[in-house]
DNA sequence: CTTGAAGCTCTAGTGGCTAGAGGAATTACA
DNA sequence: TGTAATTCCTCTAGCCACTAGAGCTTCAAG
């Protein structure tokens, strides 16, 4: 058994954020020990793991509670359910990019001015300017 | 001189946002119709399309506010930070490319799976494989 | 002059944590 | 066994950048 320290030190979660995750019903109240101190089995440690992974792939909690209800759900096809909410992801993950790419050419391009004087420089006046707004609007 | 939604139609920020932006002091509160209704000028207008645009380049709302305080000192050689917090962002913005892409690789990799049961399915293992994280951990 | 859209202020909620107060339990070591 | 350092507990409140809704007033078109 697990103390939350080691838990928190064993994921990689901040110790509060697993209090959070306990909260918000992504993993189940663990034991106590007899001076009310959460213990940690192996299982949830795994279940943490993938929830530390799954966060860090930029999924929300919302889908990574249905990703977990999934995997427990153990041989019912929720397959499709499971490629459908990575599929989603994956394509916003792509946009991102995309606008992120868009975003660095323009930040290059205002912070690589030399000019000597503020007025001289093209920051401030890109920055305001509407003609070159990157993405749709 | 224009009202809030005539403001929001031309800059597309919506109208409870720019009063936010008024309450957080990006903008000065502006003249009132004799119905206490608030009245825009242009230069009002051009400041919010500067934030707008700076938004979207990523800027936070205090980034914004020192860029905003640098372009009215004019002729004050502030020339320096407008550079370095642009400087600041875009390298920010070039780490979070890089670990999108990353990102992207694995999504492709766990939702190109094309097997007919949950249990033959890489997704939810690749979520739990600690061994797969990307990124620094 | 009426009606419906647009405006006003105010409060509270969102996501995903993070920080701090004030106290109790555990652990390491003498 | 004593004690001091560390970790843990609960609870409340704060962060960012909005967004939603209630309940009311003003404006503009016909």
């Amino acid at each position: 058994m697990f103390s939350i320290g080691e838990v928190s030190r064993r994921t990689g979660i901040k110790v509060p954020t697993v209090r959070y995750y306990e909260q918000m019903g992504l993993i189940a109240a663990p034991e106590r020990s007899s001076g009310n101190q959460r213990r940690y089995d192996r299982n949830t440690l795994r279940r943490l793991e993938f929830i530390r992974h799954a966060r860090e792939l930029g999924f929300s909690l919302d889908d990574i509670r249905d990703l977990l209800r999934m995997s427990e759900g153990a041989g019912t096809p929720a397959h499709d359910d499971v490629h459908r909410i990575a599929g989603e992801h994956l394509r916003a993950v792509r946009a991102r990019i995309e606008r992120l790419k868009r975003l660095e050419a323009e930040l290059t391009r205002i912070s690589s001015c030399k000019a000597g004087t503020l007025s001289d420089c093209a920051v401030l006046e890109t920055l305001s300017d509407h003609a070159l707004c990157i993405g749709e609007h």
